[in-house]
DNA sequence: CTATACCCTTAATCTAGGTTAAGAAATCAG
DNA sequence: CTGATTTCTTAACCTAGATTAAGGGTATAG
């Protein structure tokens, strides 16, 4: 793993909410004061069902997945989170309640993270990012509705297709086990969608 | 239909804010300026797919649903709003662009509404309003999230008997049609799932 | 009061996707 | 380099839920 972990390492992050609201020169210095970076080997879990999920993490580099378990011992990817995605089991986070979810490593990983105390810190401090969280909300909103959308009504077929277009970036750099169990179908089944796929074009 | 749109009637909705984060007077006359009543017969649409959706509504009474229709003509419902709920195409909404879903309404219905215009420019003038719009989204981002959680792990009769828990005020108020739309499945198997669920219990 | 539209149910048949099992290929740890 | 774990694929069979069709019930508008 070279991953670099030098504390001063926020600049991707302040990039990032530069690019939605310009940030002060004080509001930079918060987020520096209250992210801190943090590393997970592949495999390492971020957050393990039954613990409360105590911080908001932004990806720097690497990838990670919220997934949740069900009574039958399936897996059930909600999101996959690469450079420049946020990461938190949100329901655990705000009502302080045990996650059902968990978070794992998918490749050597590094996050800034930022603790729920900190976060409403920052809120009372710069309002700005009352802002800033509410827009990056509802960005994730916006995803979450998409996918809805498509449980709904696409086929399997339709939704490997669009999750190839919607990350490209993505589907050489994890295992279609994965991919299988973010589209809500079995490893098998997404085996077969690409042979049909391929007779075809 | 018997719905007072008496324009001072904001006080659900002060309320309703009320509850989340006090309000200064000066706030609370910024919300009676910038929400304005509403009111839809049944049947009436809200919001036709293809229009921008220009508008955030708060239910003060009645019933609409958000839904879209697919590409074979089947309708799925996003969500339902009654009383103290929110609804929207935040999609459209928020980028501005023409929305591909509708929303109706299923029994007469009055709603608070402000347009996009003014609920900027209530964020400027009183941010503290960022920071409500944000803890609403949050909630209705758990409430999604919870959703597909179900849809991927969780029958169609499990789903069921969820949603009978979650809206008790609901199911016996509007079809069953539209219920099953909401689950994702037919108004036949709807009808076989409480043949079944008779026979038991 | 009636007619029309909507709503609910049943039953037969069909299909997308799951399950089970098993082997081949790739990746990884020591 | 080597054994072990993980991943990918194929194929036979199975099931939750869709589809089609049809009859009866119930609001509701005129």
């Amino acid at each position: 793993m070279e991953i670099d972990s030098n504390p001063a390492a926020c600049q991707p992050l302040l990039d990032y909410f530069g690019k939605l609201i310009p940030l002060k020169q004080e509001e930079k210095e918060l987020v520096e004061a209250k992210f801190h970076p943090h590393t997970f080997a592949k495999k390492q879990f971020a957050l393990q069902e039954g613990k409360v999920c105590d911080h908001f993490d932004f990806v720097v580099k690497g990838c990670l997945r919220l997934f949740k378990v069900d009574e039958k011992g399936d897996y059930h990817v909600f999101q996959f989170a690469t450079e420049n995605y946020w990461i938190l089991d949100l329901t655990s986070f705000h009502k302080r309640i045990p996650s059902s979810l968990n978070i794992e490593a998918l490749e050597d990983t590094l996050v800034l993270r930022i603790t729920h105390r900190d976060l409403l810190d920052l809120y009372i401090h710069a309002p700005k990012f009352d802002r800033i969280f509410r827009v990056l909300l509802e960005n994730h909103f916006m995803q979450q509705q998409e996918r809805i959308g498509q449980l709904f009504s696409s086929t399997a077929e339709e939704r490997y297709l669009s999750f190839l277009e919607q990350y490209p970036h993505l589907f050489n750099r994890i295992p279609n086990t994965q991919i299988a169990s973010y589209l809500g179908i079995t490893p098998e089944f997404l085996s077969k969608i690409r042979k049909n796929l391929q007779a075809k074009g």
